[in-house]
DNA sequence: TTAAACTTTCAAAACTTATTGAAAGTTTAT
DNA sequence: ATAAACTTTCAATAAGTTTTGAAAGTTTAA
């Protein structure tokens, strides 16, 4: 396959799977875009290659920024802005990890937790079953809780390491 | 809190988390449902409980029960069709990883490990950019990929055993 | 200053996805 | 066979999300 066609795919499926995944595809493409080119980009290179408005490029940038993915870079003797994508993937996997955990699963956790204090009567089987159901979500969201916080503290050779273990 | 208080904001919080995932509101929303319900519901109760169409409702059972997550049930003397969730969480975490692998991750693991075969200068930093990239994430996705395969083979208890000694 | 270079904003439009509800289809009891 | 009970389908519509692009804002150099 070419380099040029290769990139094409790579773009194609990382926006895809971005959607699947509830991240905006506009969003998985930049980030694909600058995590496969060696330098780094400007705004106008990124709408170029991608074929968006300034607009959904500007946009699309600051999120990513907010999501810790991309940074700014400022070239001596340009006023340009420039882009560009830490390609270290282990620290990509923790950054979305970590803003997912923060976004998502710790407001899920304070709602369970306070769910659990619900009080009834112990026979009637609407109550048992809902209490049950609650806790039973709670234990194991507590669980990745916590592994994702060894995640985001770790190393990725340690990571993989101790977690593949499990299959000796 | 209020037993009927508790079951409304559990099936919200559960809409929630499953639209910011990539799931479709109504499907979690029932599933979440059918979860804390004790009994079997009909077509009829989920549609009136949620406020949701008979076209809707009964796309979105059909849509469940191709997850795994939930079944028919046919009650002696009665046309109606009972739906029911199955209420380990442990199988519920197993069942959707399991779907997920199959319709997303090993399409992108085949694209990657396509990808990983593309050709080029080794002096060309596009193409240095390029190789490496695809073939950190899939490295990472063939780790996430085994770790899954591992989970869907396990106990809950001996998993989560194995992966938070990671702590010890 | 001024104006050119560049960035940000946001209302309107386009696109995507979810939902409705009525009609068609199916099954069962009589 | 018929009709009642129930389920499924799908075209139309609604709701939600993303994108555009022009205008407003900002920064820099001269």
């Amino acid at each position: 396959m070419e380099l040029a066609a290769a990139k094409l795919k790579f773009i194609e499926a990382w926006g895809k799977l971005g959607s699947e995944w509830g991240i905006n595809r506009t969003m998985a493409q930049v980030h694909a875009l600058l995590l496969i080119s060696p330098d780094a980009l400007t705004t106008e290179e990124i709408m170029e290659s991608l074929s968006i408005s300034r607009g959904n490029a500007n946009m699309t940038l600051r999120d990513l920024i907010g999501w810790g993915l991309i940074e700014k870079q400022h070239k001596a003797g340009e006023r340009k802005e420039y882009f560009f994508a830490d390609k270290d993937v282990w620290n990509i996997a923790r950054q979305v990890a970590k803003e997912r955990k923060k976004r998502e699963l710790e407001p899920v956790l304070k709602i369970l937790s306070e769910l659990s204090t619900v009080t009834g009567d112990e026979k009637d089987p609407e109550f048992k079953t809902f209490k049950k159901s609650v806790n039973d979500i709670n234990k194991l969201a507590i669980n990745v809780d916590k592994t994702l916080e060894t995640m985001l503290k770790a190393e990725e050779s340690w990571f993989w390491s101790s977690v593949l273990k499990v299959f000796k």
